[in-house]
RNA sequence: GCCCCCGUAGCUCAGCGGAUAGAGCGGCCGCCUUCUAAGCGGCGGGUCGCAGGUUCGAGACCUGCCGGGGGCGCCA
């Protein structure tokens, strides 16, 4: 149990629940002492006593229930505040269970559920823009949350592949016949096809006429319809594939279930509406009226299932859905990432499938609905032009960005380090890589870094800044403590060779350079395994460890080619039996960081709001960035500061990486 | 007309009913013979849109205004 604030939880919660049954203990992390209990003064309203006696009184029995196990000092302040000081003992201990943890805290949650996650969902034969980026990469981000606190998670795009434009689509389609409609939707732009469509249909009327004509037949299942119809849709979901894929989310094209799958269901859903006693016709059309909604005139708002010529409308696929999801899947967690504005849409028919029985009281549907992206005017976001920014242009962006930020970060370097071994030309070799994973890890970051629900404003040089709130930031933060790893690593591989010669070098060390230096950690790194084997068996710990997949999520998306290495890299420094209680203040800061990761996670998952965890891993990054200023680790003092240090750097890489690999975002070894 | 979201430092944003409202950027000052200075430290900067109310305690909760955005019966 590494969260302090579950073991203080532990201690309070019976105390106040003893004095008075339900009563909170108000725990919460403090800008005075690292937390502090706030509860004793709403308690001593209820219990019409004198604020600070109750404080006190909490206290005393707080230290009959084990307080002093995880502080070192617990005071009453104020009015009636008892503040509280973790002992740098228990800080260790957290720290030690979490570099033996390969989920390194995050628990599974008692009530694991199976979870469909409906998100991105853009529109078949139209290209992806801005507007699905939100969904996709929220959505992704709440799937890898959902799957790392133990939920089984289903993910379905629901792709927009059905309904009237596919009339014009397909008669365009038909109209350029077999080869040269096959040519066009191989080596053509789809919104380009979408738009030479969209113009014939409001230019020609016959035209329209048999567009309106294709729908019919595409809805009877003429043979030939269903053959062009396929090819459209085929074509689209290879677009989507290939940016799903580009932008690192878990989407594939076996996620995708278009509307057009609930089709045969819709029959059934609007008879079993009418069978449950909920449709009342108005108007032509038929509909469920949820009880709370109404219209512009004060009169109940419809959910419409089947408009006045008979169609289906997207309340009945949406219903459609739910029953499918509930009965089939059996899931009991429906999410929907989909813009703010669909809000009383999903109220209402969350609000109808609970009236016809088809969500269970043991099912709970979610709308995490998210504000629209603003350029930087403060406008919708569009292109200089006015029109729609696509996708993968803006990601072509995001990459030219990055990579020359890096070329001119990688000749500043080039002057710095004249002579040097030669980073530079490893750098500038992965340097495309990185640009894909600095660049779309930004996009991303960006889009989670606020509360969803606000509008967001896109600002290119805000979120490829190395300062600030920011991927590169926090990326950058993971490529140090790789830096320091792998220069440990280095020493320990210089030892294995070396050895012998190493011991003499060790005096000269503290102004040692290049290999004389390398010679004296190596000489080091041999006392670290054998300080090891105190703990646990011989040498091979260090071995066996680095064999653990400590990025056990897997790798991140875009970039996430290094996910691997970096954990092999972290493994043999993972070692619970080297930590010692923190000293420094910026070593206690940034243990006391790295053991609130489970409770990020958790704050973050109990909202569906990413952007609890970018704030948890913004201050993370800096944590360790105060840690690294100011505190050597190898050139510390001694040598169990120094193993121990190392410790807290690859506990602190290993959050780095696993948080942002559940954004979705990837962490480079090297920046 | 009704409903929903938003209004916090010059800008972009955090802020969980609790103590003196926090970051980052921008501005000013300082720190690289030392593990990546794309970094770090310091200084300045606020009647939390306005007005009432609830509370021992309100940026947060309630009501009403003002301002911005969105939605409100047969598109999805």
């Amino acid at each position: 149990m590494a969260s302090p604030l579950a073991a203080l939880d532990r201690v309070f919660g019976p105390v106040f629940d003893g004095l008075l049954p339900g009563a909170a203990s108000g725990l919460r992390p403090s800008q005075r002492a690292d937390f502090q209990v706030d509860g004793a003064l709403a308690l001593a309203r209820s219990l019409g006593r004198p604020p600070r006696d109750v404080a006190s009184e909490v206290l005393e029995a707080a230290k009959q229930g084990g307080l002093m196990q995880v502080c070192e000092e617990a005071v009453v302040a104020g009015p009636g505040f008892i503040n509280l000081t973790l002992s740098p003992e228990f800080l260790a201990g957290g720290l030690r269970s979490s570099a033996a943890d390969p989920d390194l805290g995050i628990a599974k949650s008692a009530r694991p559920v199976r979870a469909v996650v409906d998100y991105a969902s853009p529109n078949a034969a139209k290209q992806m823009h801005v507007g699905h980026l939100r969904s996709a990469i929220i959505g992704d981000a709440i799937v890898r949350l959902l799957e790392a606190s133990g939920h089984e998670v289903i993910r379905e795009n629901h792709v927009g592949d059905w309904g009237a434009p596919f009339g014009m689509l397909i008669e365009h389609l038909h109209d350029l016949g077999e080869a040269e409609g096959a040519h066009e939707l191989a080596v053509g732009d789809l919104e380009n096809f979408y738009q030479a469509a969209r113009a014939q249909y409001d230019r020609d009327p016959t035209f329209a006429e048999r567009a309106r004509g294709r729908v019919v037949l595409l809805q009877a299942g003429d043979p030939e319809t269903l053959k062009l119809w396929e090819a459209l849709v085929q074509r689209s979901v290879s677009h989507f594939d290939a940016a799903f894929h580009r932008l690192g989310t878990k989407l594939t094209r076996d996620d995708v279930v278009g509307e057009s799958y609930y089709n045969p269901m819709l029959a059934g859903v609007v008879a079993d509406l009418g069978k449950a006693g909920l449709l009342v016709e108005s108007d032509g059309a038929m509909c469920v009226f949820p009880p709370g909604f109404s219209n512009r005139e004060g009169k109940p708002l419809p959910l419409i299932v089947q408009n006045s010529v008979g169609g289906y409308t997207y309340a009945t696929t949406d219903l459609a859905a739910i029953r499918d999801r509930v009965d089939r899947l059996g899931a009991r967690l429906l999410v929907y990432v989909v813009g703010l504005p669909q809000t009383q849409h999903f109220q209402m028919v969350f609000a109808a499938a609970r009236m016809a029985g088809w969500l269970p009281d043991d099912a709970e549907a979610v709308h995490v609905g998210f504000g629209s992206i603003l350029g930087p005017d403060g406008k919708m976001f569009r292109t200089r032009e006015g029109g729609t920014v696509k996708l993968a242009e803006l990601l072509d962006e995001a990459v030219d960005r990055a990579r020359s930020l890096l070329l001119a970060r990688a000749e500043g370097e080039g002057d710095a380090q004249a002579g040097g071994a030669g980073p530079v030309g490893g750098v500038v070799g992965a340097i495309e890589a990185l640009a894909e994973a600095v660049g779309i890890g930004a996009v991303k970051y960006a889009d989670l870094a606020s509360d969803r629900t606000r509008d967001y404003r896109f600002d290119w040089d805000r979120m490829l800044s190395l300062d600030g709130n920011t991927a590169p930031y926090i990326q950058y933060a993971h490529a140090r403590v790789c830096s320091i790893l792998r220069r440990a690593v280095g020493a320990l591989e210089g030892a294995q060779g070396e050895g012998a010669q190493g011991e003499g070098a060790q005096g000269e060390g503290a102004q040692g350079e290049g290999a004389q230096g390398e010679g004296a950690q190596g000489e080091e790194a041999q006392g670290e395994g054998a300080e090891a084997s105190a703990g646990g068996p011989a040498g091979e710990i260090g071995v066996a460890k680095a064999a653990r997949p400590a990025g056990g999520a897997g790798t991140a998306g875009g970039g996430g080619a290094e996910g691997d290495g970096a954990g092999r890299l972290r493994g043999p420094f993972l070692q619970p039996a080297l930590v010692l209680p923190p000293a420094e203040p910026e070593e206690r800061e940034l243990a006391k960081r790295l053991l609130g990761f489970a409770d990020a996670v958790e704050a973050t998952l109990a909202t569906y709001s990413p952007h609890k965890l970018c704030g948890y891993l913004f201050d993370l990054a800096t944590s360790f960035t105060n840690f690294y200023e100011h505190c050597p680790v190898l050139r510390a003092p001694d040598r169990g500061t120094r193993s121990s240090r190392l410790v807290l750097c690859a506990l602190s890489g290993a959050v780095l990486e696993r948080g942002l690999s559940f954004l979705g975002i990837a962490a480079p070894e090297r920046m």
